[in-house]
DNA sequence: AGTTGTGAAGTGTTTCACAGCA
DNA sequence: TGCTGTGAAACACTTCACAACT
């Protein structure tokens, strides 16, 4: 998913399509666990294979990066690992500040990823006065007061809202008043910010939703019966030919 | 991000545009918002902006659905919320299990919006024989040796996967002998799974990641100044000059 | 007058298929 | 021979702009 509000009009950069920056993350991931068996060089079509893509697709990325490649031979795992870090970003090491640390808020902070690739968690912010000076993944939870002391001292401008919905456009107010410019956002609302800051959002309810949507179209596709080899459990309520007014059943709520 | 592999070539069913569909729940929730506040109706401007859309793309949108609008006027409100409800299968509720209950696994029991939003957490499951019979968010977890039988009595088809990357794939295996269909994975790792079985990622490294090339583009952009109003903490290894290729090191920005 | 619904144009992404090089 | 790199074709998605309708 793309940025909330505000995405740039395809920078005039090197002009590297979204699309395949989206997956630069994943061959890396990929090309890491090669390099940790030691192995000199990979075709396309392994890669590919190992990242879960078509080697076409593979290969027309790369080529937006440059020629990295050695025809008959493949590519020389090490030499790639280093350019596609270099070309996220990676080469550097990303303060990057949670805030909110709740369930989520906590399963982020021990989230191992984090370190090994080039961000560190720099700090761990809660709005509840009871948490403040607690541990969480070894590391003391600070007060939200002091927000914008922890961004600006520690150069932060990554920062993570993993509060509830109804804190999270004040938070990211205040993230970006502080001088962060990218927001990755677990609360489950639109965030608006202004030009410049980008945002990705990772919402839960919205994947199962998806994966809601083709689940049902496999149920209705096994030939209308009602068999299927996973009854989905059907409820009582509305699934009928409810025309406009009287539906009476609408479920959804808005979230915690 | 779409299906790990098998992606069905766009069913012939009513086709309604993968890019559509995963807007669809964004739309559901702008909607119950307005729905909670009795609006009644809603101009496709008023919507979009409250999704975080354009507007065209939402009447677009909307036409896959069907002429549920009224020209002069606008949507109904309840009406809109029911038809995408129906579309998105949330007139049924989904029995979901989830594997894996660790900080993250916990954190996603703990979830509010899924009891609302038309899926019920049918078990928690973990491998650890120390977490057995422990209550997470009101219920026991129960022994992964029981996985098999928990889908079959309960009717599961979507499972949701947050152990650690090496557990992934085999866990995922069991799921899908036992029947489900749809998995949402969150372990950072590929899935292979037969056709037929969709798999939908959330991966928190990559989000990261994605921001981190978009800021390093910022950063970069600014003129080629150090003073950046937030500086990117710049640590002492690798990014030093290039390697084998001529370009060593090009800040990749090609001015105006 | 106001707003939807939608062809048509524009833009971005994937896939094909093969020339070019090691 | 084998594999990369890439034009060109195919496909998907977004945006425009306006006719159709209330």
């Amino acid at each position: 998913m793309a940025t909330g509000r505000t995405h740039r009009p395809a920078t005039r950069s090197r002009g590297i399509p979204e699309a395949t920056v989206a997956r630069l993350p994943l061959y890396l991931r990929a090309l890491t666990a090669l390099s940790e068996r030691s192995v000199p060089t990979v075709s396309s079509e392994e890669l590919a294979a190992a990242a879960g893509v078509n080697s076409a697709k593979l290969r027309k990325d790369f080529s937006y990066l440059g020629s990295y490649g050695t025809r008959g031979v493949g590519y020389d795992v090490e030499y790639l690992v280093y350019q596609i870090s270099r070309e996220l970003g990676l080469t550097q090491d990303w303060p990057v500040v949670i805030v909110g640390i709740g369930n989520l808020g906590a399963a982020l902070a021990n989230y191992g990823g984090f370190a090994s690739r080039g961000f560190r968690v720099a700090a761990l912010i809660d709005a509840d006065p009871a948490m403040a000076g607690k541990p969480v993944a070894g590391m003391p939870v600070q007060h939200s007061d002091d927000l914008e002391k922890i961004i600006e001292d520690n150069g932060v401008s990554i920062g993570v809202i993993a509060t509830p919905a109804g804190a999270a456009q004040p938070v990211c107010d205040r993230l970006v008043a502080a001088g962060v410019t990218s927001i990755l956002n677990f609360a489950p609302t639109v965030l608006s910010v202004p030009d410049g800051v980008d945002v990705r959002k990772v919402d839960l309810s919205i994947e199962l939703q998806i994966l809601a949507f083709h689940e049902q179209r496999k149920a209705g596709e096994e030939g209308g019966g009602t068999e299927s080899a996973t009854p989905p459990a059907a409820r009582g309520g509305a699934a009928s030919a409810g025309r406009k007014g009287p539906d009476g059943d609408i479920p959804a709520v808005m979230p915690a």
